[in-house]
DNA sequence: TATTGACTATATCAATTCGATATATGACAA
DNA sequence: TTGTCATATATCGAATTGATATAGTCAATA
């Protein structure tokens, strides 16, 4: 999925500039499953501009840049979900540096392999807390993707959320039970081999 | 973490081309949390080659094409585990279109919300049972990474791939046990609306 | 029998995307 | 005062993807 159709995407719950876009993509609903630099959404939603997808309204502020306030045109909203019922999604994609150096881990000191697994168990710990959609740390929510008129999460949004946490709590509650036992076979590993 | 540092890991598993190293990526031991395609792959061999990190003897074939088998030098290896010593693994990204798609349920007819959350159940699965280092289809697995010189699977690799096993069996088992009511909760969302 | 498609193998290239940087300002802390 | 963080847009080089070209073998199938 093309960073075009992500923009429209961010959109659908509202007018939104492109600072703000980058910001659902960061640390916002969509941060966990997808992802978008400043570098490419500027020239998309300049792109969308020309193709009559979204239009954006300036506001001048005072002693600030300028800011480009952009909406989805009707045209924006029909060509977002034709493309989601027309094109079959790709497959996901998981890519881990840790897990990448943990292949290795006969060939490192088993100090930086007990390291690496336990940053490996708190980020998931953090990530796991930042995905609930109703954490009271994030207070700029109520609107926004995933959430209707009233400030109610969707039901969509709802399911994703509770599908990010599971894997979280498996990849938490995996490490827990199977640290002890990596070490120990890395240690026998190790001595088999010197 | 960049291409060229990714063809080094595979080669720390002996002598391989650079065909073999993409499919080391596509379907082999770092398929599941790695990405490297064909035209990163040579790209990164021949610089690697450039910087003394690897070598290559040209085997000629009978009626074809020509294979480069690379190898570690010495320094490649080095350069390798000072890499994976020295830098601070980058963050965990995980890419889902599946579950962008499913965060705008509410716009798209509950047919294909079951249908793609069917799709994802089965990828899911599938992808359990290819990670599996014991699965019986791989059986040209028996060298190459993650392995010893004996053929054991080393205790990095084997505890990689169980977290691995870990993350699909929450995720279908958290379709399993929540694809009804997202089903409830969407038909009352849509009919709330109208 | 002919042809289609899949597999092995290297290589290149346009298009996309990332990551860093530039610009400008306000706020707040060290 | 100096630094750094946040808002906000924009650009650009470098890395990467995904597609395509080339070229041969092999198996299946129509």
């Amino acid at each position: 999925m093309d960073v075009r159709t992500l923009c429209l995407g961010a959109l659908m719950g509202g007018e939104a500039t492109g600072y703000e876009i980058r910001k659902m993509f960061e640390d916002g609903p969509f941060s966990h499953f997808q992802i978008a630099s400043l570098g490419s959404i500027y020239p998309a939603l300049t792109k969308l501009t020309q193709d009559g997808l979204v239009t954006f309204v300036e506001h001048e502020q005072e002693n600030r840049p300028d800011k480009k306030i952009y909406r989805l045109t009707s045209d924006g909203r029909q060509k977002f979900i034709r493309t989601l019922l027309q094109n079959r999604p790709a497959e996901d994609r998981y890519r881990s540096d840790i897990l990448f150096t943990l292949t290795f881990a006969e060939e490192l000191p088993i100090e930086l392999t007990e390291a690496l697994i336990d940053e490996f168990a708190v980020r998931y710990e953090t990530m796991n807390n930042l995905i609930d959609p109703n954490n009271p740390d994030k207070e700029d929510c109520a609107s926004g993707p995933g959430r209707d008129d009233d400030g109610n999460i969707t039901p969509g949004c709802k399911f994703v959320a509770g599908l990010g946490q599971a894997m979280c709590d498996a990849t938490v509650k995996f490490i827990k039970d199977n640290k002890q036992d990596l070490i120990k076979d890395l240690k026998t590993f190790k001595s088999n081999k010197s």
